[in-house]
DNA sequence: TTGTATGCGTTATCAA
DNA sequence: TTGATAACGCATACAA
């Protein structure tokens, strides 16, 4: 096992002070350019790559952000995740990525292990927002930025970036008004997600607006997995309730929904009108037309990044209430050629 | 800023040295039952949290595996990695995910970041056999152990976990040719890809089998991209290549093949069948049925992790040209309910 | 312009 | 059973 060279090994090979040889790495003025010029020959030559455990742990800076994501399958987070490493490369950061998978224990532990190698920054999209809050407030606390994406957290005051889920929202549930549907169903998590929140409001103001009246058997609870929401409908739906749309806060909620109206032999979208946010792939597999909302993932990515980057460059608070908005656009996404 | 607490700290605070704190807070035997639990209750109370960095300096190991991927939209890739993930962390390893976009420079520096952090182990993608054979060869030399999966390194000794690829390919060929097809097009990437060419192997073999010539004109090469694919096909078709299957060597290729059949008013499956490797959900966009190969990308994902981790374990070496193999499945994927 | 000493947070090896 | 010291690889004040 050839151990790495590291600086002490190429002072030694070159008869100087280990010093002298951090300083010519870095391009330090007091080294005469001769000596810098030698040093940084030889360290090329036998593949010096210096060793960021250790530089981190004197200049409390990594030069690694951390992102956190809640599930590969869905394509908006993939997408979003794009845009957030390639932007961050450009900046010269390295970006790590990790998988929460909607459970708060799973974001804790990735948490504290972006804590426990000094991340500069986090990109966060948290499971909910009550859960570990305290622990988001610590890592700000020990000066790790963090901004939110696609989920806020309101209750706090961090930066986030996000669409107006709220407009989104009414002007998704406007849709399918306009398209004659007037017992349009709402299905998502209840568990303190702003996000859904805000979709749940939009989705109400477009009821009101239209006057329809609220029907409490069409607003359904659910986590935020495929079986969860298949099961959570298919027994509303055996149980009678009567729907023409159904709205769902994202896609794997959707899959799990559109997949249950199916197997109840419903028709997509002759029977029901399928919505979602966040133009995810996965829905795709159902074959059948459906509503979304495109959320600009990459530019979502793209932004959040930036905002962080500003804030770490700044040395500025990263928890200054400060929302960005990024535009969206609703789609139908009917199969074939598209994009 | 509250900075972290430290051993230090906890041993200025309680009035005994930092090394008795670090010895009783890993159980050591020597430190009394009673200071351990002493210590440790303080610990506790004021949110310790040991430095993964200065541990990983000199302990030479970090508990951090490396994983990188192609591509986060394909599915195929995504599905592996929760599987890596997920047995990682029963196993007390710590994972983060880079992504290398089919890119060697990419590659390369994604690589040297995980040396430059001291991971113990890669689960490697990679981009092509070549290019950065040296470097993985020097990481392999430094110790860290590699494991490569989907796409095994032919001219190395690493070790891997796939499917059995060419046997796959002529699988899904014949399958092809049971459906009366003869007019079998190939498309994929010729950069010493192994995976590409066993799945090319395969294909010629079933050719040879069912006596069907192999013409040159229906070999198509494209880079692994939408656009690469999208544009070969399209511009082959617009040629007058006469087709009426086609077995796309990965998901993205499929996907911008699919897409250019379609664009040139072909109908899919009547006039063309459309095939991949990977049972890949943005094969769906399209909107059309395909056959695929589901590769097991879960187990794939938890053996290639259990593979890493023995080798870690044993400190034997990754580099002994054993190739784990994982059975896979044929599948014909039409829309609707399904899964 | 170069070298020396010290420290980042942790652990291993001694000595007490 | 506990404490002192050196070391991991690197960087930075300061001395030479």
């Amino acid at each position: 096992m050839k151990k790495k060279i590291t600086i002490k090994d190429i002072a030694k090979e070159m008869s100087v002070d280990p010093s002298t040889v951090s300083k010519a790495l870095r391009n330090q003025s007091d080294i005469s350019i001769e000596m810098q010029k030698k040093i940084k020959r030889f360290a090329d030559k036998v593949g010096y790559r210096p060793n960021l455990l250790a530089k981190s742990l004197i200049n409390k800076r990594s030069n690694i952000l951390g992102v956190i994501i809640p599930d590969l399958r869905i394509s908006f987070f993939s997408e979003a995740t794009r845009g957030i490493y390639e932007e961050a490369t450009k900046n010269g950061y390295e970006t790590i990525l990790l998988v929460h998978d909607e459970n708060a224990e799973n974001e804790k532990r990735k948490l504290e292990f972006l804590s426990d190698i000094n991340v500069d920054g986090i990109l966060l999209n948290a499971v909910d927002e009550t859960t570990n809050l305290d622990l988001y407030k610590r890592l700000d606390a020990e000066g790790i930025k963090i901004i939110c994406w696609d989920r806020k957290l309101k209750d706090s005051n961090f930066n986030s970036i996000t669409i107006n889920d709220k407009k989104a929202s009414f002007e998704l549930t406007n849709k399918l008004i306009e398209n004659g549907r007037r017992k349009i169903m709402f299905i998502g998590p209840n568990t303190g997600i702003p996000v859904a929140q805000d979709r749940f409001e939009g989705y109400l103001m477009a009821l009101k607006e239209n006057k329809i009246r609220v029907r409490k058997n069409l607003i359904l609870e659910t986590e935020r997995t495929f079986e969860s929401a298949h099961n959570t409908l298919y027994t509303a739906i055996q149980s009678g309730a009567d729907l023409d749309a159904i709205v769902c806060v994202g896609g794997l909620i959707a899959y799990g929904a559109g997949n249950a109206i199916l197997e109840c032999k419903l028709r997509i979208p002759e029977d029901i009108l399928l919505c979602e946010f966040g133009d995810n792939d996965i829905i795709s597999r159902l074959g059948v037309p459906f509503y979304t909302v495109n959320q600009n993932p990459y530019k979502i990515g793209q932004e959040a990044v930036n905002f962080l980057i500003k804030c770490l460059k700044n040395g500025t608070n990263s928890a200054k209430s400060i929302n960005i908005e990024v535009e969206h656009k609703i789609l139908y996404r009917s199969t074939g050629v598209q994009r």
